[in-house]
DNA sequence: ACGATAGTACGAACGCTTTCGTACGTTCTG
DNA sequence: CAGAACGTACGAAAGCGTTCGTACTATCGT
């Protein structure tokens, strides 16, 4: 049975980032790589750490006086599970109609041509795999 | 001055597709739809219609006593909004890193194909557009 | 030693989305 | 034509995410 992994909110994954990004921090070290986009209050960040580590998305070492929080969650199934859903939610699914959106406007002729590589790569690990 | 579409949430979401697929429609026919889904009160869709009134994501016709609802916001351009947002917001605009998520697991071999040929399609719009 | 500084904990409020009850008007039907 | 059925309008509240003020405690510097 595998864990129920939940869904981050906004707010949630941008902390969630700057872990997985810089590893493990304490909640004034989150908070100023959040301050480098926009303002935010100390306790708002520590408010949202604490009650992510309610939910188990953060870890918390409280040994020292200033605690230190890790993601939980990890990457690769967490960012999964959020394309997961909005594919569904916007394309009932259909993952290649999300593609052209994607593909439109967002990727020059260049970023296509790596794209295609990248696709050709998959596709062989899924004929071994 | 590009239009300042605005985003549509998950519920309002919900209403411009059955909208966008099945055209113009009163709203009970619009609950049918989402009852087919899920339970939701009959007001409770007039009332969500009304407010996206006022956002003008939908028109109403009013000259029936049944008013006739039908999508104000076009379809393309709202999805490429959503997804642009979603991109951004979980992969920091890289388009490419949400890309393997997306084939992992959820495009099989044949699909790859379908989306390399669309791919080379699309390659060769952008080399002439 | 004690004021200043830095940290945690948490209640409370705000804004937004969603949900529905209720009031009221119109149309159909027997 | 009276009552049921159907329709709109809208206030109000519940749920959720986010934000911060305030209270309190621990540590540091002089």
């Amino acid at each position: 049975m595998t864990t129920r992994s939940s869904r981050p909110t906004e707010f949630e994954l941008e902390l969630l980032k700057i872990l997985w990004d810089r590893g493990p921090a304490t909640a004034r070290e989150i908070l100023e790589a959040i301050e480098e986009r926009r303002p935010v209050g100390y306790t708002t960040v520590l408010k949202m750490l604490q009650l992510m580590e309610k939910k188990d998305m953060v870890a918390v070492d409280r040994t020292a006086r200033s605690h230190v929080y890790s993601a939980a969650l990890e990457r690769g199934r967490t960012l999964g599970g959020l394309v997961e859903e909005f594919v569904s939610r916007a394309f009932d699914g259909a993952a290649e109609d999300m593609l052209v959106h994607l593909v439109k406007g967002r990727l020059d002729a260049e970023a296509l041509e790596r794209l295609q590589r990248r696709l050709e790569e998959l596709k062989e690990e899924e004929n071994r795999g």
